[in-house]
DNA sequence: ATGGTAGACCCTCTA
């Protein structure tokens, strides 16, 4: 089963690149995010040519995730447990093929501080979107799930991940409070799936529109795929695809794929 | 020193 993460920037915007993409690569599951628009308004006929069945949580102009299948899409759970106030269109959670997959933005959180130097509201609903998330992880562990976590972290795990460390030391996306927060959700015993095969810096997912980010190649490596302790028994490949952040058109993130055995270790 | 990119939407916000 191979399984693709995508922060497309707009599903409407880019509709063309995603089309394309999808059909050439042709991935088992989809996982996108940042699709900025309600349910009702997701291309549902271009997607479903391909044949994708498809679970939508979305909503006007902001946020929005989903995830396609080629595969039936079971117990389809929307939104992450934890805050029945929060209304933004961020998580959604289905069952293919017995293994439990969730597509995830989690947020920004930018700016860090607010006008009297306390921590911002944007800050501080990320780490509790992060305490969430890390709760909702430790449940599906505890209920013995082969399960897949994926999608727009909006977390710069370690140095190696970022073209210069030392400018984003602040940054809500690596600053230490952030980065120990992602570190807690891994160690509850899952697998950074691109970082269990790949050594070393320079794989990024998402290169800002501003200052000819991509043409530096000043990137960051925020999307992720983390695997359960069963999924990561089943991990055979993990890579990033490059090619469609060099288009016409192009979101600023770019996919990540993962590819599991059928079966675990013998 | 300023604006610099992109998307959605109603002009400013988010990233």
């Amino acid at each position: 089963m191979r399984i693709a993460t995508w922060n497309v920037n707009s599903v409407k915007a880019r509709l063309p690149v995603v089309v394309d993409w999808l059909g050439e690569v042709q991935p088992d599951v989809a996982l996108l995010q940042e699709i900025k628009c309600e349910a009702d308004a997701f291309p549902q006929e271009a997607i479903g040519d391909l044949g994708y069945n498809m679970a939508v949580v979305g909503q006007r102009a902001y946020n929005g995730v989903a995830i396609l299948s080629k595969r039936p899409l079971e117990d389809v759970r929307e939104g992450l447990p934890g805050d029945p106030e929060d209304e933004q269109a961020r998580y959604v959670e289905a069952t293919v093929d017995g293994v439990r997959i969730a597509s995830l933005y989690l947020p920004n959180g930018n700016p860090v501080s607010d006008a009297t130097g306390q921590l911002s509201d944007k800050y501080t609903y990320k780490l509790a979107w992060m305490d969430r998330l890390r709760d909702r992880a430790a449940d599906l562990l505890n209920e013995d799930w082969t399960f897949v976590l994926g999608g727009d972290f909006n977390v710069i795990p370690q140095a190696m991940d970022c073209y210069d460390p030392a400018g984003w030391a602040e940054d809500a996306l690596y600053r230490l409070e952030t980065r120990r927060s992602f570190r807690s959700l891994v160690h509850l015993g899952l697998v950074d799936a691109y970082r269990a095969l790949h050594d070393g810096a320079g794989a990024y997912t998402f290169w800002d529109y501003q200052g000819g980010a991509w043409n530096k190649d000043n990137g960051i490596r925020i999307d992720h795929l983390l695997l359960s302790p069963q999924a990561s028994d089943r991990l055979d490949a993990c890579e990033i695809d490059r090619k469609p952040r060099g288009r016409a058109k192009a979101s600023d993130h770019t996919p990540v794929i993962v590819t599991l055995k059928d079966r675990g270790l013998p």
